[in-house]
DNA sequence: GTCATAATACGATTTTTTTCGTATTCAAAT
DNA sequence: ATTTGAATACGAAAAAAATCGTATTATGAC
């Protein structure tokens, strides 16, 4: 039986698992060349993030051919529930509810914005 | 002039914070004790983890009396903002609605909450 | 086949955060 | 005044995370 562990992925990791996300498949360099876009960063160290996460499990990848093709092995959902939960826990008291009021007081959020959230607070 | 750095609480302080929000006002051993309810920890770690933060400027102190007296440097809601941007930015995309429709889709929150929240949506 | 290029592997270093041991100091009780 | 206990200061070690340099290897162009 193989335990799943809750590994939360570290600040570089989510970073890279950003680009994962978006991209669904990508090499090293993919990947690296994304970071750029935003952060500066040595090619190998991203290539060594990128092996850590293969042995955390946060990745998973084809190594066939010479340059191995990475995907993600946890979902955006899932990982972003581990920072909602953490957050909550840590900052709003246990209370979800009193994240999402801080969240949108704070931030302006456009009127068409504030319509979804109010039909999907009636579907539930 | 003194350059006021948006210093991020680590996840060391930020457990310190949370004691210093609830209680206003606290010693190192009144913080010392409250974090062994919650972890373990040696009285010296939380002593020096707070000296840092003074040095910081998240807390300020009152070290007229052998015993200083710490309070809070930084509001809860400043904090809770400073992560909650991160947040949306490094796992929403940018976009607060999303945050907000996640939070609420995955953790059960009560009738009476979801009335809260949509009353404050319409007070907008 | 050889060479050049680009990729991986891996170890080591650096940086950040956490933890703790020890020395010192102050104050209250005797 | 002395002792004792609890507090602070401080430095250093340990742990976690990020960064990078170098060696090795595979592949495609010639």
């Amino acid at each position: 039986m193989t335990l799943i562990k809750n590994t939360r992925p570290t600040e570089g990791e989510l970073e890279i698992l950003q680009v994962l996300w978006q991209k669904q498949t990508a090499t090293v360099r993919d990947v690296h060349e994304e970071l750029l876009k935003v952060k500066e960063a040595g090619y190998t160290t991203t290539l060594k993030l990128m092996q850590i996460m293969f042995e955390k499990g946060l990745v998973t990848r084809d190594s066939s051919s010479k340059t191995h093709i990475y995907t993600p092995a946890v979902t955006k959902e899932k990982t972003q529930d581990l920072f909602l939960n953490r957050m909550i826990d840590s900052l709003f008291a246990g209370s979800p509810a009193q994240l999402v009021m801080q969240a949108l007081g704070n931030h302006k959020t456009s009127k068409k914005e504030l319509e979804e959230i109010r039909n999907y607070l009636n579907s539930i």
